[in-house]
RNA sequence: GAGCCGCUAGCUCAGACGGUAGAGCAUCUGACUUUUAAUCAGAGGGUCCGGGGUUCGACUCCCCGGCGGCUCACCA
């Protein structure tokens, strides 16, 4: 579909030629100056101030000889008046050529209206940006109700554009996101962490149990992964000489989507020699009230209804307590076929699951769904966590812990294996009995266990999660500027 | 991957039992010199998601497909 056979832009893409010709640039190199529309607003009326400012159409209301509009700028709104008694008929020309949507900029003196709306009354303007493509007209009344909002999701999602400009909430909740992710930052530089960047490109791929994506490097007729986490590369920083190191970036899984999971997501991973996963407690508890503090939030949260309360320390309960507790059987004490049978009643499909696998379905299905207040997990089976130290006492558990809120999990961390052996020994068997490990074991980060990494704590925080819950965000993808989707037909 | 729901004008939505599509906002024309969901009068605007089928006739019923939402499954 070309641009004109809507007949909406047509008429705008005829307005635009009129504004050429006679002689107006509908998008001129240059702005005015110009102030902010919130600092228009902030100034005093009585004196009948000289201003000027820009900002788009949101709304026109003609009256004859007089038009009311409202432009905004992120910073505001403001009413625009404009009188053609006292206009030159070349301004009043291209008001008349102007629309819903496009960018201006004016000039004029500050007054009241009867009303009591603070309005600039314009005496010189400029056509900034002629919009082409109409903005649906969402209406505000006097009692704030919104009507006619945007409410497709396709929409919003695929022109994020336009869902930025008209909903509030987008605005205000991916604004926070990088307010949230500046303080997680802040505190991390604060604290004496220096920030890295690690491949995304790889040759292979480790650090988590996930599908990766497969992509193909021409140049050296080679297949490469993009990562599915950034922990091997920093674990062989710290064997350099990084201990306390950070990065902030995307991991991609080759998985399925669903309110808590993005194909392409943000994680904060985090390693600090000299301590353990209790320091990785620490540092997510702080790392969470920073973040909150950062949004303006105290302990006390909503959270899709939920009342959530973010006053440390966190709750911390064993992995085997809670999945006895809530199931009410010694389930980590019985075997594959035992647990299979378990979990086949309960309908969960156990097909090629192993006992660790079980476990952890069964855990998901009794205890996950309880965890609303913060909450650290702790002590995980062996068998689930082959990057873990395993705890002195117990040789069937880990230092481990995974942190949830709201049913939602939001980080995972260790006490790191530094035991070149072990680790040799675990990757290699995981990578013979698991078939779709093709990036095998990956020798450099060996190589580096060899060479000898510091006792260490490592945490990963899913950025993107952690943005729901600050912001009530229901899904992932409303944290997220671009969401995949699907190709549009 | 499965189930359910949805897709109608730029936006939000109606459309009884199958009879050839409507409203509000937006757009266009006209009126109106302080309005603010401005108001008033008039006009234009549709591949009813796509493709098949049933039927004299399909937005409507059936089948296949697309996209989206929710739930489930998958996902350390």
């Amino acid at each position: 579909m070309t641009l004109d056979s809507n007949p909406i832009i047509a008429g705008r893409l005829l307005k635009l030629s009129a504004l050429r010709a006679s002689g107006v640039d509908p998008y001129p190199p240059r702005t005015p100056v110009r102030l902010p529309i919130a600092e228009v607003r902030g100034m005093n009326p009585e004196q009948g101030d000289a201003v000027q400012t820009s900002g788009r159409i949101r709304a026109r209301r003609e009256h004859g000889k007089t038009i009311f509009m409202d432009i905004s700028d992120p910073s505001g709104k403001v009413q625009l008046y404009f009188n053609s008694r006292e206009l030159p008929p070349e301004t009043w020309e291209i008001l008349e050529h102007t629309d819903l949507g496009d960018i201006i900029w004016v000039a004029g003196v500050l007054f009241v209206t009867r009303m009591g709306e603070l309005t600039v009354k314009v005496t010189e303007m400029k056509v900034l940006v002629k919009a082409v493509r109409p903005l649906p007209v969402v209406k505000v009344d006097s009692e704030g109700e919104v009507h006619d909002a945007v409410s497709d999701p396709d929409l919003l999602y695929r022109h994020r554009c336009v869902d930025l400009l008209l909903n509030a909430d987008s605005r205000e909740r991916l604004v926070s996101r990088s307010r949230m992710i500046k303080a997680l930052r802040d505190y991390l530089d604060g604290s004496g962490f220096i920030e890295v960047e690690t491949p995304i490109l790889q040759q292979l791929y480790g650090g988590a149990n996930a599908e990766p994506f497969i992509t193909k490097y021409n140049f050296l007729d080679q297949q490469c992964y993009l990562r599915i986490a950034t922990e091997l590369y920093l674990k062989r920083l710290m064997v350099g000489g990084f201990h306390k190191v950070y990065e902030i970036g995307k991991d991609f899984r080759n998985e399925g989507v669903d309110r808590t999971h993005s194909p392409e997501f943000t994680q904060l991973e985090l390693y600090e020699a000299w301590t353990d996963y209790e320091g990785m407690m620490l540092r997510f508890e702080e790392l969470v009230s920073a973040a909150a503090a950062a949004l303006g939030k105290g302990s006390e949260i909503t959270f899709q209804g939920l009342s959530i309360d973010l006053a440390t320390p966190f709750a911390r309960v064993p992995f085997v307590d809670a999945l006895h507790r809530h199931s009410g059987e010694a389930l980590f004490d019985m075997d594959h076929a035992a647990l299979a049978r378990h979990a086949g009643r309960l309908g969960i499909a156990t097909g090629g699951a192993d006992r660790p696998d079980l476990l952890d379905k069964l855990f998901d299905h009794y205890v996950t769904p309880t965890l609303v207040q913060p909450t650290f997990v702790i002590d995980y089976p062996v068998e689930l966590s082959p990057l873990a130290k395993g705890k002195p006492d117990n040789p069937m558990l880990t230092e481990r812990f995974e942190a949830f809120i709201a049913g939602i999990e939001l980080a995972n961390a260790f006490s790191e294996q530094n035991d070149p052996l072990l680790q040799r020994r675990i990757l290699e068997e995981q990578a013979a009995s698991s078939g779709h490990r093709e990036g095998g074991v990956d020798e450099e980060f060996l190589y580096a266990l060899e060479v000898g990494m510091p006792p260490a704590g490592g945490l990963g925080v899913g950025v993107d999660r952690l943005a729901m819950i600050l912001t009530d965000a229901g899904s992932i993808r409303d944290t997220i500027l671009f969401p995949h989707l699907r190709r549009e037909k």
